[in-house]
DNA sequence: GCGGATCAG
DNA sequence: ATGGCTGATCCGC
């Protein structure tokens, strides 16, 4: 099931400033309509620059967003989600899925008439109405929660014949990761609706890629990823920040632009309890082209002084590729992190994150990126996210694509990460359940080569010094390597540090067939 | 890997 | 004349 809040921010607003219930109100940028004055007049969606909106509605009140109160709010409604769904998914800060085949079964109830009684609940508790829907798997769930909005929920029957007509009929753009540039290019091919992929099934990999294809297949089938896991349970890849500004121009301006940035770097990376060891910078120019330049930094960082001392550079040179630049953005970004949390002796090389099966997860994310088809972790009940044995609709799929069968897909839909705010919380306890075993004291030892604390147990937390210490000898040398050789290309067969090093990662993962090679081990990292 | 581009909220 | 910010993925090279 996915649920949606009624928008949510002016939802959360009408509750302290009832008064605004009588007039066209928004927050922020976007045009919320509880007032649903906009909306019906102009048509428009929830997503409307703030200056347009004006523009069309003059009498338009905006207010300054108050994010601290959305996500107490936020937190209020999951916590009578978790009453449903202990491991709902947070997609956003107004948005989840719950997997509420447990709950059903439980009580010997229907899910729609779990799902009535969770909004029920969600608005005596909250004063928030949230809307619904119900279907075999998240993608097609994101779309009925659309469908009977706001305060409604929508049930498609999870049966092949209504999921293959539903889709038939429903315009690609509906679905998530279809974007408007996707939307317009599959219509110059004639596909509308996703039934019409069926139609160009056979341009459509060479005109959109494989990924897309898949992407496009699954939309067709009805096919969506059926894992719903919390939101804090997934990897974290990249924490960036950027700012935009009247025009911005000469050496001295952009320097002292850069510092700040990296300022406001370092705090996001506080929050984030996270360094990273690539830096990306991105400007964009007076006249919107955007560039991004990236390097690759010895260690990881997180310091402002650090961010700033190695952009510096890669700004530079971006100053001389284009001379007389006037900048109206700057960002910062960090990738390849390395957490400085607490946590865990597994966790620590990045070798599997905590959940432990994050490693296996590859891309189909939610962009049109997110044109992932293939999915996740079979659940039982989950043969519509599987690609069935003989294609009946006569697919011919790419082999790799068809025999896909680990893998995740990550998710066609939101992904975890969009939240608002940016910390991702734990899912709260069920509303009105007593806490349950407050969590026991826990204790850690600290390594004495990398300094984090590890579970208090002998044992592992050898093994951990053992891995640790090796690790840091690798480190030192490729550090070392890196420091006083750097012009020299690379010869093939020369680097034993790096096999070395790709031999240790792949410790403390789960054996694989000495003759597979999983792609996904090329990345080197170090922490 | 890098850089550009698309997408979502 | 549809903006700004954060984060993710995919593609081509």
């Amino acid at each position: 099931m996915h649920v949606d809040c009624d928008a949510f921010y002016a939802a959360v607003e009408l509750l302290d400033r009832p008064e605004l219930a009588d007039v066209p109100f928004a927050v922020g940028g976007g045009v919320l309509t509880t007032c649903n004055y906009v909306a019906r007049t102009f048509g428009c969606r929830s997503g409307m620059a703030g200056f347009v909106a004006k523009k069309l509605c003059p009498a338009l009140v905006l207010l300054r967003p108050d994010f601290a109160k959305y996500n107490a709010k936020a937190q209020e409604v999951r916590a009578v989600l978790a009453a449903y769904d202990a491991r709902f998914e947070s997609a956003s800060i107004d948005e989840a899925y719950l997997n509420v085949t447990e709950y059903c079964a439980a009580r010997g109830v229907t899910p729609a008439e779990a799902v009535a009684r969770m909004r029920r609940e969600v608005a005596e508790r909250t004063r928030v109405t949230v809307s619904a829907g119900i279907a075999a798997n998240a993608k097609l769930a994101k779309i009925c929660s659309n469908i009977n909005k706001p305060d409604g929920q929508f049930e498609l029957a999870n049966d092949r014949t209504v999921i293959l007509d539903f889709m038939r009929a429903l315009p690609c753009r509906k679905v998530n990761g279809v974007g408007r540039v996707l939307e317009r290019e599959l219509a110059a091919v004639g596909v509308e609706t996703c039934g019409d992929v069926y139609g160009q099934r056979q341009y459509l990999a060479r005109l959109f890629g494989d990924k897309a294809f898949a992407f496009l297949a699954a939309c067709h089938l009805g096919l969506g990823r059926t894992r719903v896991q919390p939101a804090e349970e997934y990897e974290r890849k990249s924490v960036g920040t950027e700012s935009t500004f009247g025009a911005l121009a000469g050496p001295a301006a952009f320097r002292a632009k850069l510092r700040w940035t990296a300022d406001e770097l370092e705090k996001d990376l506080r929050r984030a309890e996270c360094k990273g060891r690539t830096l990306v910078l991105k400007v964009k120019l007076h006249t919107f082209e955007v560039y991004t330049r990236q390097v690759v930094m010895p260690c990881a960082v997180w310091r402002a002084d650090d961010l700033y001392h190695h952009a510096l550079p890669v700004l530079a040179k971006l100053e001389q590729e284009m001379p007389g630049m006037v900048l109206r953005l700057m960002g910062l970004r960090c990738t390849h992190l390395v957490s400085t949390k607490k946590p865990d002796t597994r966790a620590f090389f990045g070798f599997r994150p905590r959940r432990g099966d994050s490693a296996e997860r590859e891309g189909g994310g939610s962009g049109e990126g997110g044109l992932g088809a293939s999915d996740d972790e079979r659940g039982p009940g989950s043969e519509w996210e599987r690609w069935p044995e003989t294609e009946p609709d006569g697919y011919e799929l790419p082999d790799e694509l068809a025999e896909r069968e680990e893998d995740s897909g990550g998710g066609e839909d939101a992904s975890p990460y969009r939240r608002h705010g940016k910390e991702i919380t734990a899912n709260p306890k069920a509303a009105g359940t007593k806490e349950d075993g407050a969590a026991e004291e826990e204790e850690w030892w600290d390594c004495p080569i990398c300094g984090r604390p590890q579970t208090a147990d002998e044992k592992p937390f050898n093994e951990h010094i053992d891995l640790c210490l090796s690790r840091q000898t690798i480190r030192e040398a490729v550090q070392k390597d890196a420091l006083e050789q750097p012009p020299v290309v690379p010869r093939a067969g020369t680097p034993e540090r790096k096999t070395a090093a790709r031999a240790e990662k792949k410790r403390g993962r789960p054996p694989r067939p000495p003759d597979a090679v999983d792609p996904r081990q090329k990345k080197l990292r170090f922490g």
